[in-house]
DNA sequence: TCAATAATCTAATAATCGTTAGAATATACG
DNA sequence: CGTATATTCTAACGATTATTAGATTATTGA
């Protein structure tokens, strides 16, 4: 019946939420595990962090449920509980941006400055991709496009990009993306690319973001391209 | 050129927005101002604090630029900075239901239990609500309602519920709203109504809700019916 | 100008959290 | 069955944060 006594819990367990992504390396880990399902080594050497360090930030998320764990072998693989996760972590890097000068700024600097990409909307590139009049790669490591990728994607890993130039046409325009805004690889894909006489550009959104969006994601069983 | 540290200061701005939305006050506090400007008088009282410690609070969640402030005369009235930390209020709650199950046990038993109310979607109540189906009274104060509300729906704040009864009409469902899921104002509206003989029940939404919906609240200078 | 009011600023303490290191557990493989 | 590997658990320290009280600032109205 105690109204004060009844809120304070219900906002407390909200703060659950919020005193889990309120950590840079656990957000880190989040946006990493957006991406699809990974263990904790992988987590660890993806994020920087000791092994035993992710062990223990991995354990606050999971205690507010935004992560669950899953034997596999020797290995603990991690994934998020659901795509409302995913889409919390959009919202908050969303609002940041949006709010804090600084983040705009380092990114306005680190980023869009150098690759001045054309603002692409997202339904516009989905029908030049269609019609083939881009070729849009997916550049992370080939599991995590194996996990879900853009529509009309094909997987071309950074790693693996200077070994397999032969299999981009030098006569169209390149559309590179990776992990979403915060991620370096699709930067580094198109200088790459622009160095070799490619018309290649990013954009900043990933799978997350596109899902965000409300747009559809190509799953495993699909076809890749 | 150090990757590593630019990451690391990209996600410590997102944290800054994390940690901003770790305390339960601080949560309540964001809801109450999703609802309109405040001053911190108000404010304290609404969220049962100090004005002291509501002012400490306020503070930070200005630092994270998710709120501002504005003189007026002997008060200062705070607001959000954006519509879209309203919606990451939503967001934070909506993950909190759909994760914890502590909230979801507490919500459960506390609301929706001894006011079962039928689902009704908001497209369909927009709809009646149109053809003057059913009453939409908003019981929230009425400056919060001058602020912004559900279309169709008129005020009739719960203080002043019990000397305006001969408003309503006795043939008719009457749904009530007020400030989203966690508020208590629209079940003890709806208790109040039934022991009275209406036919009455509550939404869970609030204007926060209906907004991140993408759905248009009426402004101020429209029509309030 | 002076008193009253609203809110902030400063300082201090207690509680919580991040990080690290060492011991423990659980699985796989020889 | 024992060793290697992946991860967790436990304990500890330093850093950060919440909360409170007292002093201070800004505005209004007599």
């Amino acid at each position: 019946m105690n109204k004060r006594k009844t809120k304070d819990l219900l906002y407390e367990q909200v703060a659950r939420i919020g005193r889990a992504v309120s950590s840079p390396k656990r957000l880190e880990l989040l946006e990493i595990l957006a991406q699809g399902e990974k263990t904790v080594d992988k987590l660890a050497a993806e994020a920087s962090i000791d092994i035993k360090l992710a062990s223990a930030h991995l354990r606050t998320l999971k205690e507010a449920r935004l992560v669950e764990a899953r034997r596999e072998g020797r290995f603990i693989a991690y994934r998020l509980t659901g795509e409302d996760v995913s889409h919390l972590w959009v919202n908050l890097r969303t609002v940041a941006e949006e709010h804090l000068v600084e983040l705009r700024v380092a990114l306005d600097g680190l980023f869009t400055a150098p690759e001045k990409l054309d603002a692409q909307t997202r339904a516009s590139l989905l029908d030049k991709a269609q019609r083939g009049d881009v070729v849009v790669i997916d550049v992370r490591p080939a599991d995590e496009f194996a996990e879900g990728h853009l529509p009309f994607a094909r997987s071309l890993p950074l790693a693996e990009l200077k070994q397999r130039l032969a299999e981009l046409p030098q006569d169209k325009d390149i559309v590179a993306y990776c992990r979403g805004p915060f991620c370096m690889m699709s930067a580094e894909a198109v200088q790459l690319l622009r160095e070799r006489g490619y018309r290649a550009m990013k954009i900043a959104d990933g799978v997350p973001e596109w899902q965000a969006a409300g747009l559809l994601i190509s799953q495993p069983g699909e076809i890749a391209e």
